[in-house]
DNA sequence: CTGTTAGCGCATTCAA
DNA sequence: TTGAATGCGCTAACAG
């Protein structure tokens, strides 16, 4: 007798012999009735296992559900073993949590947003989702949105200057006009394989990518040094196995490049374990920047000198940004580690 | 004018001066009219920008949402961050992208399962939540429910032979009836804190780490090693900072062990990293194995030698098991990892 | 302070 | 094949 009914707020009424309107009250509102009322209505719902109005009902009628969606740039598969992207979510969730908000996951590759926009009260975006149509949809919905990493307008945003980060980690790990230098870029092309950039149009423009690729080249330029169009690596996503390709690739180029910038850390990590293998020292004979400054960074050996995003902070001040209606974006500070790579 | 409106179904029934129904079986259930006018309705729809019936209205009337809650066993902090979790929602998703049902992360930590139920077609577990009024919730719903690692009457499971995996890998990593052992365990008692066992009793019983104790000790005795009580640590839970206290008390303890049977890769890691910094030889003067088979365990060195779960293939199951409505449980296979470190 | 009522947007009978 | 009516479970006005 215990999984006795169903109920709903209006046999929970009629059960009580008050109105469905003073239930209803009795959770949502209390200064709408006495508190003694309220105490005895709420204390007989929990004796017959009523919890609380249907939240789906409820949802319906507030248009609010306190579910939002958590947009990744790419498929669940990839972004919840990115060490970034997992930080940033530890960020979100830990303010989202706190406003008893739930995390819907979403992938950036998804089709359209329209399966899941009436369940949510709107959308955090962690990274620019790789299917531009969910972008164009975003902009047109009129939910709230927030972004990391790009932009939208009218929404607010959080984003490091990569441009100046990239210039900073780049100087660092130039020494002499004489360096060899080699560029392994993250996502620079609208490309699903890992391969050398050549042609500079090709790369996407506003991207994350393009304005780090900025900072390195200017660094470069300023430093006397002229990095060839065949010394620019794409890669189209940050995994072991893409990275590698690319770091073999460069190592065993000629000339040999003696120095790497990486425009992840786990892309730097790659070529660190492939610097290994083929018994190059670090740094004496190979410098290597990355950029992120996931955990990792700081315990492999040696550690690596690279751009501290700071993103678990990110991911807190993006999710507050949401819950406060926030509207500006903001540009967040970086800082550099300093590693034992360079 | 792109953005006109925003339409319902009645408001676009009568712009197309059809009724609504008709428009809603254009979208749900196409044999219910003529092709050809089908096709009209649609199109003129997608002219209009209505993207189709209102998915929270569809879900209260339906009773259907197509989202799922994953029910992490603790925080989402931590859970995202845990390599373990992360494959196996990555399992997990890769099947649930496929049958377009959206995941809602939900904490084991929570206070109840009543904030998401109504909105949710049924729960996937990811281990045992640490809140256990929320598997009480688990039982007594009426919605599906599968679980990983813990089981719930009528529920289908997915879940190892701890025991017997625990057996296997201590009897390779115990040598002589000479060796002295330590066991470094996740979560055997309850506490949140980092300590020594002392009292078998206090061991919490059914759970993961209480079946592969069983196993460490039996094959222990079996090769006739007794350990004694202050042998055995509790970790509160598999990261970084616990799991080094833990080992840096087993390691400076006297006698120093010889072989340390860890109850989780993390764990393992983190003993290795205590081991180099003591100078401690890997495996000559310490064996480590470890539990799980994540990623890292092949790329450290030495590598470990570790119990392979195969925590993407169980996330697999498991969903499949959810939208199969399956309802028997599973043991699934693991296989020996053989590492450097034992 | 309490109860009545009209929708939120939709899917499903049941007639036509 | 189509259309009118009913209610999924709830909340917000408003009236008492």
């Amino acid at each position: 007798m215990e999984t006795k009914k169903n109920w709903t707020l209006k046999s929970i009424a009629q059960k009580l012999n008050v109105s469905s309107a003073t239930v209803s009250n009795a959770f949502n509102r209390p200064d709408q009735l006495s508190k003694k009322r309220r105490n005895e209505i709420l204390a007989a719902c929990a004796e017959l296992g009523y919890f609380g109005p249907n939240k789906a009902a409820q949802s319906l009628r507030k248009g609010k559900s306190n579910i939002v969606a958590l947009v990744l740039s790419d498929n669940l598969e990839y972004m919840i073993t990115d060490p970034v992207a997992s930080t940033v979510i530890t960020g979100v969730s830990s303010i989202t949590e706190k406003h008893g908000i739930h995390l819907l996951l979403f992938a950036g590759s998804s089709d359209s947003i329209n399966s899941v926009v009436d369940f949510v009260d709107g959308f955090i975006c962690i990274g620019a989702p790789t299917n531009p149509q969910i972008i164009k949809e975003l902009n047109a919905t009129d939910k709230k949105v927030v972004t990391m990493d790009f932009a939208i307008e009218g929404c607010a945003s959080v984003m490091i200057d990569n441009q100046q980060a990239a210039y900073e980690i780049a100087k660092r790990a130039i020494n002499s006009a004489n360096d060899r230098i080699a560029i392994l870029g993250l996502r620079l092309l609208d490309i699903e394989q890992t391969c050398r950039v050549y042609n500079l149009d090709d790369v996407l423009d506003y991207t994350v990518a393009s304005h780090r690729l900025k900072g390195y080249l200017q660094a470069a330029t300023e430093s006397g040094v002229e990095i060839a169009h065949d010394r620019i690596w794409n890669i189209p996503e940050s995994t072991q196995n893409t990275a590698v390709i690319a770091a073999r690739e460069a190592l065993s180029s000629n000339p040999q490049p003696n120095v790497l910038l990486c425009m992840s850390d786990r892309i730097a990590l790659a070529a660190l374990n492939e610097a290994n293998r083929l018994g190059l020292r670090v740094p004496e004979d190979l410098r290597i920047v990355g950029f992120d400054g996931i955990e990792e960074s700081r315990n492999c050996s040696p550690s690596l000198t690279t751009v501290c995003q700071h993103s678990e902070e990110k991911g807190r001040l993006i999710a507050e940004f949401f819950v406060n209606d926030t509207q500006e974006g903001q540009v967040t500070p970086y800082t550099i580690q300093e590693g034992g790579s360079c």
